[in-house]
DNA sequence: ATGAAAGCGCTAACAT
DNA sequence: ATGTTAGCGCTTTCAT
């Protein structure tokens, strides 16, 4: 045990084994024939010298770095969290190793972001982007041929070419729409994160259309909420206030419809007595609330492992995969529940 | 605009700006002295050729990478979530990369991460062990005089010089339960994450028993749950047999607390009225519940910033900088209230 | 089956 | 202020 272990290269272990770096090299990657007998005492030497492989000057030579670039708006949001997680674990166990970047759903941060992780020359990105349509990261990929899976992100039009993974964001939101008018809903309203950082929202927003002009009933503008900035809380106030007042509000995310939640019951209302609320993400720790989020939940770990499956295909040379809709399933908790009919007009009991 | 845009070298820079490599390499460091006018022309070469600097290449040369390892038991956990998410806004801000490694609790993992972070040739690490007194991975950093940092971990005894964030766990716990006796508890309970997955569960449990003794009250074992495997509603329905059946339950973390607290209501409990739950963290969605989860806030964005300050240090060559302890908080919730006088011997309301 | 040698893209002495 | 040159640690023809 000297004191620098590890400063042992390849060429050291060559010395000691009294072979050449080549079989070094050679028995390092498993590859090639080499002998029994010396590829013993080559791994022999490196272990008494505590020799580890340089990556570094693996990668420079071979121009490839077993690392995958991941970018999320943000892992405040379990949904990211969980799937960042999934995808570490995939890429992990395929030898890959994974470098982050989140960008507070900024595009500005999506620039930086990538090159910072394109200088160290991963082999492959999965991200998610504000907009899969329109993005200047996504065309810079593009162009360059650089291999990229989305998650969440629904790319559509001229973009449908781009490798996702994700849920039918748009048929999942019609059917939770359906769940809430099948409980007797009338007046619903949507509560969604900013449409500009989120196509899944946009895609959202229009299933909750489609529900509601499928049943006939009066479609309200989304109230759009910026989740960390906003005071939700007199936003729903407001939205409260309006006559007929919603009796149901589904929310473009179970984050949201927690928020929802708390500053309805703050300001009165309870949950789902006077009001109902259902999310979409389906975050574990929506069951674990009393009584149960009802949402939408998104195969999160499914997403990730066919995002780096269907990327490792990309870098391996594969071409034309396509995209994968995966399945999402309803969890039907107890937020929602049938409006109360005996109510002439839900009145206001809390106040600002 | 060619195809291959980005192949474009150091050298190719170079010869377009008719210059030697080593001006290229200067300007593009931004370091030694060239005239602006050289710069300039560097600059505009780099630009029309779509150079994208190559970090290996300058990471082989200089030994370093500008990449910092974090090693974390779990991002499904929203403190280590969080903490990632400012880790790596930190690093990135001071023109690092962030690679990640997830240990699922188990040591042996923390091995194989460490290894694939370590090939790569990080500078440094962030981490947190299942044990900081006793791990293998941090003997193997303190031989090869890797720096790194541990976060929430809290190294004791022997191991007292390893470099630390977090807070004062046990005094924290120690003073959560005292405001659980001061709401006129008697018979606590402790539930907590397995003891052998960290030390900060141990470390708690210490400081709830503090404050048990100190109120001379009767200690009972805590309740060791793991978590994603075991029915917690099992073992509390057996907690709530014992006599006297606890009346307040602390929990070693805010996830087991809301796990906690939908097992006690579905077992007809009513949460706080006929048992009280406090929790530890502080994660947000804990305030979004209703009635708000009473609990410790940890300031993990500080921890992040401060642990990766502290690495920076470190690998900048500055010695003996110690740990830090930071300040936590309690964010008194509606989860703790008066036990229930009344009650002869709180019924067996559910049943399994 | 093994070795010799070239070189991936860059930085850092050392020259000038 | 700028150029020359020698590698950083590894993989990979090309020989043998």
């Amino acid at each position: 045990m000297t004191t620098k272990l590890h400063r042992a290269t390849i060429r050291d272990v060559a010395e000691r084994a009294t072979v050449s770096v080549a079989t070094v090299s050679r028995v390092l990657n498993g590859s090639e024939r080499v002998t029994g007998a010396t590829a013993e005492s080559v791994r022999l030497a490196a272990e008494q010298l505590g020799f580890r492989l340089n990556s570094i000057g693996r990668n420079l030579r071979s121009t490839k770095t077993q690392t995958i670039g991941v970018i999320l708006p943000t892992l405040t949001h379990p949904v990211f969290a969980d799937c960042l997680q999934a995808i570490e674990i995939a890429a992990s166990a395929a030898g890959y190793s994974v470098t982050i970047a989140t960008t507070s759903y900024d595009p500005a941060n999506e620039e930086a972001a990538s090159e910072r992780l394109l200088r160290n020359r991963v082999d492959g990105l999965i991200l998610t982007v504000a907009n899969a349509n329109k993005s200047k990261l996504l065309e810079k990929l593009d162009r360059e041929s650089k291999p990229y899976v989305l998650v969440y992100n629904e790319p559509t039009g001229a973009a449908k070419h781009r490798p996702s993974v994700g849920v039918d964001n748009r048929l999942a939101a019609k059917q939770i729409t359906e769940h809430i008018i099948a409980a007797g809903h009338r007046n619903l309203r949507m509560i969604s994160g900013p449409f500009a950082q989120s196509d899944r929202a946009r895609s959202r927003a229009r299933g909750f259309a489609d529900a509601v002009a499928h049943a006939k009933l009066e479609l309200t503008e989304p109230l759009q909420v910026d989740f960390m900035r906003t005071d939700v809380r007199a936003q729903l106030f407001e939205a409260m206030s309006a006559r007929p007042a919603p009796t149901a509000f589904f929310c473009s995310s179970d984050q949201l419809a927690m928020r929802a939640m708390h500053s309805l019951r703050s300001l009165g209302f309870r949950v789902p007595d006077d009001v109902s609320v259902a999310g979409f993400d389906g975050i574990s720790l929506g069951e674990w609330l009393t009584p149960a989020l009802t949402t939408v939940v998104q195969p999160t770990h499914e997403i990730a492992d066919t995002a780096f499956g269907l990327l490792k295909s990309l870098i391996d040379g594969e071409r034309h995969l396509g995209s994968a809709r995966l399945h999402h399933t309803l969890r039907i908790g107890g937020t929602v529940a049938q409006p109360t009919t005996t109510l002439i007009h839900p009145t206001q009991k809390g106040t600002l």
